[in-house]
DNA sequence: CTCAATTGAATTGTGCGCAATACTTTAGGC
DNA sequence: GCCTAAAGTATTGCGCACAATTCAATTGAG
């Protein structure tokens, strides 16, 4: 279709757009699961890293999603109207925030679970193929990231 | 780490993060190079769907992006605002907008080119790498698409 | 100690993405 | 022809992403 001299630009032959569209797919396909949690799918996320460690600083959380404050502080502020976090200036430095879970962002970690259920069901790839295009997409994102 | 049973919740096992992550990703790496053409990375993906057929309605170009009009009306105001797209209502059946490049929008697919080349220099992934996570992300999409 | 530079977060402005709604045009049933 | 239903697009509202700016708090050089 293409030589090397002249990339095509078939909008089928796309990687970047495959990406971009298996991207939005997954989102859609958790938004059903994650509405009933009251929760879009970034703010899913920063639970992900919550229920990981919680008590993290706004950056600390960026750094895992590689989202800037510019993204974050709203989204925050959503999750606390929400009542699922929590946020508050750190002692030792009163310029940092740090956002940690309430009982009721706590407890969603076990409904959380079966969305993953859910999510994995759906899905027609193999589980093996899912590690792989997961270990594609890390690699694409940067060597180290 | 995790067992069937109790699937992992653990932000660096998601599949989905890394799309997610693997698309922003993408973005990022075009923004700089579509700058350069005064575009969005999803005003080029329109554009590469017209230099490949021109005089598209609103609707199949979101049929072939996977967007609707909700999305699309907004952006091709603005394509059409800076000169690269024309709008015009069809005499056959005036509910329907055609969207046909101008001059300007035509003369920008040489210019892609050269994106298309910088964006394959700057991916650290082999080419057979880059299909397998084209063709995963496809069937991720889902059976159809 | 003082002051300039740096850090951490929030804010502002623009452009998607998408659900829901509205509006116009066309097509059908009669 | 008339009236309802459907199709095609646009609009509204909300929530990301991200660049750029602002602001307060901290650090460091002297």
């Amino acid at each position: 279709m293409s030589t090397a001299a002249t990339p095509n630009l078939h909008l089928e032959d796309q990687v970047c757009f495959a990406l971009y569209s298996a991207a939005r797919a997954a989102q859609q396909a958790y938004r059903p699961l994650l509405d009933e949690l009251g929760l879009t799918y970034p703010q899913y996320l920063v639970l992900l890293v919550l229920w990981e460690q919680d008590g993290l600083t706004v950056t600390a959380l960026g750094e895992r999603l590689h989202l800037d404050s510019g993204t974050l502080s709203p989204l925050l502020r959503r999750l606390e109207a929400h009542g699922f976090i929590a946020r508050e200036r750190a002692d030792v430095d009163s310029r940092r925030v740090l956002v940690s879970l309430t009982p009721a962002g706590d407890a969603l970690r076990e409904r959380a679970a079966d969305v993953q259920r859910c999510l994995l069901e759906a899905v027609t790839l193999a589980p093996a193929e899912l590690l792989a295009l997961r270990d594609l997409s890390r690699r694409f994102v940067g060597p180290e990231a």
